[in-house]
DNA sequence: CAAAAAACGTGATGAATTTCACAAAGTTAG
DNA sequence: CTAACTTTGTGAAATTCATCACGTTTTTTG
């Protein structure tokens, strides 16, 4: 499992980008691709993308490029594609409806499995096929899921961080304002929404391109 | 207006999350604020806040801190917290009624001032206050907004996107999956919701912390 | 088959960012 | 007022990452 160590962490957040394209060049029936091809549809670097690939080794040939079928199926095995990580989602409002209702499946080893709110009215309902059951079940119904997503009202956010902790999730996306407190062994991913539209109009203001 | 263009962009970034939680500290009545205690609340080093502050001149004062006030409105008028952003929405589905809903405007420059979409059954009502367009009528009715937010099918990114750019736009918030091409005065940023999933879920597998 | 073209893999370099660690300056307590 | 304590601001080191540039291998063309 976790063989390969040496990844850069700027690496790691590429391959999933670099996943979906490469199955889109297969499901398109393309044989071959270069690493200038690839760089003009991910938009990243050509030679960024030849020193990732090469972190696992030679994966492309000389003159011709890289093996499009050779490639996914790689990157198949290196993300895990086959082996899906179960996924809670707490908070079903505006945001967490959404995500319910968008099909996390395509291109992907993520499934949300189960999800919580507070408001009675959407217990036992489904939605997008996935079952929405009462917080004050979380321990119980919440399986052995590793990863979870929060779309709770900030002021919510650490008390059920708290919880899922002691539960075992070890990944958090986290996608309220507030910046939770977890042990060192748990990982949280911060997704903030105002601040990315906050500093991309700071950007535009003071870094005019 | 952009004076101080010598702002490392990852301290950018991190600035209106600063402000939220300087505001955040004003709202309490809190009067001083040291470096070590703004790291434990936004998670950043302590090291990191004081450089980042560092830029901007000297702020704080030795064997003190920040003064909360003081700070708050050095930030304000750095964030232009005054002169708001305005903002299109493009693609009212899931994702982009969440948004509609959604109060941006706390603690915030920007504000989504309209809405376009393909659908007729929108077109024409209003949703947490924004009036939704039709997509047809795109340049005509998106007056001067600078920003916009893609929240429609990915399909259809790049074509609205060279709308958008054709009509001005300097800045697109791009929530679909697709990797669009803009000129390089338009600076896009990408929130790849998949991407993030999967590569927390790789990270987990990988980076046992 | 030979020459030209394509494209990888990577050493070297440089840029950006984070973190350490400490002198200097200010605060607090007695 | 003095001593002990606190906390900033910043050189310097460390780290991480992106990009250049080119030798090498393979493919393609004529
Ligand atoms: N909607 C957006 O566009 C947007 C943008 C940026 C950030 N956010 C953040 O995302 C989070 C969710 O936003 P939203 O718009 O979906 O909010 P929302 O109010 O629509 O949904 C919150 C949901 O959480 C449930 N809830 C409340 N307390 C709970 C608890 N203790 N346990 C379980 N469930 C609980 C509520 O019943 C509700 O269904 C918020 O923190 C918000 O700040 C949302
Ligand atoms: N919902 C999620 O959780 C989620 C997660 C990750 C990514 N995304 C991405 O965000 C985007 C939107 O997702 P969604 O779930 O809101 O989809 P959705 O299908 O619910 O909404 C798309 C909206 O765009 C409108 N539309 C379609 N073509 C249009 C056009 N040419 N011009 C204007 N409007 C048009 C549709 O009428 C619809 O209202 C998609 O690209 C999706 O891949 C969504």
């Amino acid at each position: 499992m976790g063989d390969e160590m040496k990844i850069p962490q700027a690496t790691a957040k590429r391959l999933p980008l670099y996943y979906r394209f490469i199955n889109n060049l297969y499901l398109q029936g393309k044989l071959r691709v270069s690493s200038k091809e690839l760089s003009d549809a991910v938009k990243v670097d050509s030679a960024t993308i030849r020193r990732d690939f090469s972190y696992f080794g030679a994966l492309g040939k000389k003159g011709y490029g890289y093996n499009v079928e050779h490639l996914l199926q790689f990157f198949r095995r290196t993300l895990d594609q086959d082996e899906t990580t179960e996924v809670a989602l707490i908070g079903v409002g505006n945001l967490g409806t959404a995500f319910l209702n968008y099909n996390f499946m395509k291109n992907n080893n993520t499934k949300i499995v189960v999800a919580f709110d507070a408001n009675d009215g959407l217990v036992g309902t489904e939605i997008g096929g996935v079952p929405v059951a009462h917080i004050d079940d979380l321990e119980e119904k919440m399986g052995n899921v590793s990863v979870a997503i929060l779309t709770v009202p900030s002021q919510a956010a650490q008390g059920i961080t708290d919880r899922l902790v002691e539960r075992g999730v070890s990944g958090i996306l986290n996608f309220t304002p507030a910046r939770i407190s977890v042990p060192p062994t748990v990982r949280v991913h911060h997704i903030d929404l105002s601040v990315e539209l906050q500093s991309l109009a700071y950007f535009l203001k003071h870094y005019p391109l």
